[in-house]
DNA sequence: TCGATAGCGGCCACTTTCTGACCTGAATGA
DNA sequence: TCATTCAGGTCAGAAAGTGGCCGCTATCGA
């Protein structure tokens, strides 16, 4: 504990936990002398982490935002934040991000220690949904380990449910995750049957990963998401979906302005824009929005408004 | 970038990365002979990373979960991952890591580069609505800002709107951050005032670091948490809620399963519950059903589902 | 305007460590 | 059995790291 490399790893964990530090404070912590400090300071300024100084009185050190982003040195509480929100953004909540979260939360999960794993696991249930449920969710512990395998080279056995129903076990060298219109799609080489699958990972179960490592194999696709979709028929495209409402575009955007672009029309009225794969998104939004509208697009959606509002009314003895 | 400390966090880097790696391979990456990565990984494994080795052929070295987490080495995708992953936490979404998920946050942000904070504002947009979406949502921005603030004790100014409506600038000393049932709190001693005050950040408006650092009160009262209880009157009750759907309980789970709780009455009936803060709510939840259904409670939902159902009839020209 | 504070960095002498080379040993799997 | 790969001791030379000293500069408050 007492070298330089440790030190410097100490001295960036502290310009991470606090902003200010003023040099004598620094030094002493790390149990050197100020003249060290400097030096030590240095030599994170030359692998590119930007510590800036103030000079005179109530001066200090501080980490700015630089070029690269420095090690992250994180508590035991903030790093189950992290695997906790990097879960949620695996499961789809946020379209785009899906598959570096699942790297990130692979790496973190791999270091972390035990009884962080267990406490993860006990906020599982304290977690509200976050995506409209429909359809299964991935357990994440089941994508982790795949998308472990997948990084590591590693052959992988699961048991898989087919569309029919029947359980087959598999032994696959899994290639790629990918993550298409909220499910996740797992792309390998089936050992068995000596071609390339893909598989849905909510039908795929107790994936365990062997300590085979193999070589990649070339994929007869232009990558993996492109093999996925040719795989599978039906991608419930996302409608577009455009309403006018009566009301004042602050107030709807106060409202819904996280699901929607709200743009001004005149003062008590907006355009409303959103996609959605299925057309319960527009109508729970324009029902809370709680006030008059219009549908302009697409006609479908009168028909299931008209539906809400049929068994509302019928509900209601109305 | 030639010297001992960088290369061992190199080390750990690559470590991270992926899972086996060959002495061989290592050393050559890090331009060095076997004998020296050996003792470079010696001494991770004195500063606690436990790295272990298989021997033999196809042997190599890997990084295991050890008592404490190594500093997170993480790439650009991964750290906007991280941070919207945290921003959906903070926001409320599981209950009881929001205090740590804006602690991590704070300390990511303050370090990442400007282009990867330019994407996270991006990908804003795309988020999916934090589930009880509908009450006011506090801006990531304002929420790292002060949680900034009160970590490095530096003094703050806002524009606040008071419950009246009228806008007051603030000069304080922030404290702590409190998140209590969906809302965030700001307990901070107000300089003008001369007293402590607690502050909705969902009200707070642009605020500002000033550069003054300042040594923290202390609290007259148990603890911020307490101090933010004793000062709202109202913590918005949640109502509870009923109804019977006329539709199998396992149909009715798959669609909302994750927000309710479904037991089966009959096979072709079962009983919904749930609790919300707003009737927004269970509307959306029976609108989404799509089955007929009798409202059992309370009886302030069905003047709610009526005022959905004439306004869904009225626009779509019923 | 001046003085106190605090970061900056050169210099030097001394100490520590790091490094590569070479070696033997032990575990592992073909 | 043998090849592979990690483990770790020893050695000498090279390369750092370290603390103490110095004068310098930026900043702030009196």
């Amino acid at each position: 504990m007492a070298n330089t490399s440790s030190r410097t790893l100490r001295l960036l964990s502290l310009l991470q936990t606090h902003r200010y530090w003023p040099g004598t404070e620094l030094a002493d912590r790390l149990e050197v002398s100020v003249r060290t400090l400097r030096r030590d300071v240095d030599r994170l300024r030359e692998l590119g982490y930007p510590v800036e100084a103030q000079r005179g009185a109530e001066g200090g050190y501080q980490l700015a935002a630089g070029a690269a982003l420095p090690p992250l040195v994180v508590d035991d509480e903030e790093a189950v934040a992290l695997a906790v929100g990097l879960r949620m953004a695996a499961q789809g909540s946020v379209a785009g991000i899906e598959e570096s979260s699942v790297r990130a939360l692979t790496k973190i999960v791999q270091v972390m220690p035990p009884r962080l794993r267990r406490r993860i696991e006990a906020l599982r249930a304290a977690t509200v949904p976050t995506v409209w449920g429909t359809g299964p969710t991935v357990d994440a512990g089941v994508l982790t380990a795949v998308a472990q395998a997948c990084r590591d080279e590693e052959r992988l056995r699961f048991s898989y449910k087919a569309r029919g129903g029947e359980l087959t076990d598999r032994h696959v060298e899994p290639h790629r995750l990918v993550s298409l219109g909220r499910r996740w799609y797992l792309v390998a080489y089936d050992l068995t049957r000596h071609d390339w699958r893909s598989f849905r990972l909510d039908r795929l179960d107790g994936p365990r990963s062997t300590a085979e490592r193999f070589r990649p194999r070339e994929l007869p696709a232009e990558d993996a998401a492109a093999f996925v979709r040719n795989g599978i028929d039906n991608i419930a495209a996302p409608h577009s979906f455009e309403a006018v409402v009566h009301a004042p575009a602050g107030t709807v955007r106060g409202l819904i302005g996280q699901w929607a672009t709200v743009e001004e029309i005149d003062e008590g009225r907006c355009r409303l824009r959103m996609t959605s794969e299925t057309l319960d998104w527009p109508a729970m939004a324009l029902g809370v929005v709680g006030a008059e509208f219009e549908v302009i697009h697409p006609p479908e959606l009168i028909g299931h408004l008209r539906d809400w509002a049929t068994r509302f009314t019928r509900a209601t003895g109305g």
